[in-house]
DNA sequence: CTTGACTCCGTAGTCAGCTACGGTCGTAGG
DNA sequence: CCTACGACCGTAGCTGACTACGGAGTCAAG
């Protein structure tokens, strides 16, 4: 027969903290077993699956929200929903990506222009944030 | 002589909301002239040149208590302390890149592999979701 | 001198994703 | 049976950067 877990000992094999995953229960991302006329609710091989999937899906930038959505789509038939998902995820990725590569060279033109610097020259660092609009 | 601004022309001028420029204020970001015996404070162009210093530094991803630092440096005679900024904000904006471009490959590879399936296989989007740790 | 727009100020709410606290109850080991 | 350790539960706090609200005061135009 199948093991069972305590919520706490889910948490150590799921690597998740304790108060996360009563959080994602709260929030409808992970069910909760009935518990026997007021004991303790047992976890299954499922539940520690199932971390593992919102785990996984955080990984990629997914929100909890689209994990949620992710979730529904659990059973692996509803490809083109997943789909559109990721691209829209992937979307979003790419225009942080863009942002973050704008403010990497800018940056790093900045700070060399800073290791250039001879004597009493203003520094180009502040010299860039207090330019014109 | 100079022109002066009430708090919210000041706010419109320097496009920043005039609640955020209280928030500044109360984060010793920006100064509050005296008010002439509770009055209505007047604010000059030295204020809308430090709220662009202040966007300026945002868009390079600096956080409003490494903006107070850069503040500090505001006389440009300071380079090697900016420069020290600037080079953290670097790695850290690097880092962010690195990771990010992970996501962007991982995704765009599930992406396609979901546009490629036909019929009824398993997602492989979800699939790689559900994976072991 | 009144009206209405604006300022001042403190406090509280927002977002996401947790993390912590504290009192009560269940339960396994000795 | 007693004692810990843990589960349960609601609620509150955290981060960062705002944004909103409400009541009192000020100021300029008409």
């Amino acid at each position: 027969m199948r093991e069972t877990y305590t919520i706490g000992t889910l948490a150590q094999r799921a690597d998740v903290h304790l108060e996360t995953i009563r959080y994602y229960q709260r929030r409808g991302l992970v069910g909760e077993p009935d518990r026997p006329l007021g004991g303790v609710r047992r976890y299954t091989e499922d539940h520690v699956q199932r971390l593992r999937f919102i785990r996984h899906a955080q990984e990629l930038g997914f929100s909890l929200d689209e994990v949620g959505e992710l979730l529904k789509l659990e059973d692996g038939a509803h490809c083109r929903e997943a789909r559109t998902l990721g691209e829209r995820r992937l979307a979003d990725v790419r225009r942080k990506l863009a942002d973050l590569q704008r403010i990497e060279s800018a940056l790093s033109v900045l700070v060399d222009r800073c290791g250039a610097v001879k004597g009493r020259v203003r520094c180009p660092m502040i010299a860039s944030l207090q330019a014109a609009p």
